[in-house]
RNA sequence: GCCCCGAUGGUGUAGUGGCCUAUCAUGCAGCCCUGUCGAGGCUGCGACCCGGGUUCAAAUCCCGGUCGGGGCGCCA
């Protein structure tokens, strides 16, 4: 539940119900005026409990039938689970439960006891997802109805931690200087040889949606703007199926003049330190309503402990011989895929980077040096990943800057510099040496709250057979 | 695109040819009790994905479709 010591009144409540819960005793005997969802309502007699719940907490509202107008306590009486109701009553404190002898007395509980309401809209029945039952309800009739799953407690806290990781990247960046940019994501062309576009009719022209703001940052950072980040959408028509793939997600990019792949993987390791350090500092209340849901399906807690710096680099080289000796078929010159990181993640469980791969297998735009081979001697590149154990977080590196080496690469995969020049224009007048990197915001979630799937930490997640809700 | 698996009340499930008028939980409706507290007790409601086939007999076996899950690929 959210912290709302801050929030004002508004027009349909004096408190928000954690405000009351918090506040308690020193606001025994007043008047307030709470609104919520019924979580359940109990008792048919003279009396009745009705459990109201907002973004903020849970508390209890009494009914008696003497105590206000017959017909409203009736109405609420019967309201189905999930109505939105607003009580107004004095706060009072909840008389003290029955303990067993020797155990020691809860801390004292407060509850409205209701002299006037309104139900504001009541809810259908049957629910679609039971918001407090105790089933565990599928994914996809989870994301059908998602409006109602987002009301689960730990469903709602896993969206708070998104919120937070957001923010503490966002205070990290620009603590070291990046400023936050906008892209846009109807472009022209291809950002990344190789990827599927989603086409477009723009007015009388073709276009896309952008795959990934590379192209555009670097055109930033050329621009002089020196240190750039955004968080925004990329939109990818491949049709895969898996458990970390989303044809539409949030992308977490930055962007910096005057740096190289070491540079930039230092702002990422020093990023997410920051992030699992602010959420260990302030949110394990969060991460404790995970854990609770987490028990109860059977599965262990997570923890959340500020990562060791700095993180292990793995050079690719070095990763190829790793997954050999772990019995893994590969080869110098082949991807790492999800069953050779299985062997790797064995060795390094945590976060690590995988620097310096091979030039041909990672875009016309990331840098190489001169003379840089690997141990069968094809020319390396300045790009790196970050690993979760088996998943890729990020990919990024240092760009390429010198423009003929760039228009050279367009050709060596096959793509006509002509129709790059809005983006090798920008590197004819003086170019800085960058570097930067793109991080799946979904993907470091599911390692913060331990899913087991992206969709669960993306709001309306968009994959091969789901367009709505 | 490939391989494997699955589809039973609103939700989650049991069920492997006749014992199914289909199990249990949750939910919903109602009643009783009650300053309750993950309340409790009682009664009731509600389902075999669609189409075809095999069989005396199909939730159960076969074929096709649709939808879903897992793995892979593609991709990062």
């Amino acid at each position: 539940m959210r912290d709302s010591s801050n929030w004002k009144p508004t027009s349909y409540r004096t408190h928000t119900i954690g405000q009351v819960v918090e506040g308690g005793e020193s606001l025994v005997g007043s008047e307030v005026t709470v609104a919520g969802y019924a979580e359940t309502v109990r008792g048919r007699g003279a009396i009745c409990f009705l459990m109201l719940r907002d973004g903020t907490g849970r508390i209890q509202a009494f009914l008696k039938k003497d105590n206000m107008e017959e017909s409203l306590f009736e109405a609420i009486q019967s309201a189905t689970r999930e109505s939105t109701i607003q009580v107004t009553g004095v706060v009072a404190k909840k008389r003290p439960p029955k303990v067993a002898e020797g155990e020691p007395m809860p801390p004292p509980e407060f509850e409205v006891s209701v002299g006037s309401g309104t139900i504001l809209a009541e809810a259908a029945t049957p629910l679609p997802v039971g918001i407090t039952d105790e089933v565990n309800v599928g994914l996809d009739v989870r994301l059908d109805n998602r409006h109602l799953d987002l009301r689960r407690t730990h469903v709602n806290a896993m969206f708070q931690l998104r919120s937070k990781v957001l923010q503490y990247g966002r205070e990290h960046l620009i603590t070291e200087g990046f400023q936050e940019i906008n892209s846009p994501k109807i472009i022209a062309a291809a950002a990344e040889g190789g990827t599927n576009l989603f086409p477009m009719k723009y007015f009388e022209t073709d276009a896309y949606l952008s795959q990934s703001p590379q192209l555009y940052k670097q055109l930033a950072v050329l621009g002089g703007l020196e240190r750039v980040f955004e968080i925004g959408p990329a939109f990818r028509a491949e049709k895969h199926d898996t458990y970390r793939h989303l044809n539409e997600f949030v992308s977490f990019d930055i962007e910096g003049a005057w740096m190289d792949d070491e540079d930039v993987m230092g702002v990422q390791e020093r990023m997410i330190h920051y992030i699992w350090k602010e959420i260990s500092h302030n949110d394990m209340s969060l991460i404790g309503v995970v854990n609770e849901y987490r028990e109860s399906q059977g599965k262990g807690p997570v923890t959340v402990e500020a990562p060791e710096l700095p993180f292990p680099r793995i050079p690719y080289c070095e990763a190829i011989e790793i997954v050999k000796s772990g019995g893994g078929e590969i080869q110098w010159g082949d991807d790492i895929e999800s069953h050779h990181c299985d062997i790797i993640a064995s060795q390094y469980p945590g976060f690590h980077f995988i620097p310096r791969w091979p030039m041909s297998m990672k875009p016309f735009y990331i840098h190489h040096k001169q003379g840089e081979e690997g141990s069968e001697g094809g020319q390396l590149s300045r790009g790196f990943d970050l690993n979760f154990g088996r998943d890729e977080m990020t990919s990024g590196g240092a760009r390429e800057h010198r423009v003929e080496v760039l228009e050279q690469n367009l050709r060596d995969v096959g793509l006509d510099p002509a129709d790059f020049t809005f983006y090798t224009d920008g590197f004819r007048y003086g170019a800085p040496p960058h570097a930067g990197w793109g991080l799946g915001v979904a993907r470091l979630l599911m390692v913060l709250t331990g899913a087991g799937n992206v969709r669960e930490v993306v709001l309306f997640p968009r994959d091969r057979s789901r367009v709505t809700p």
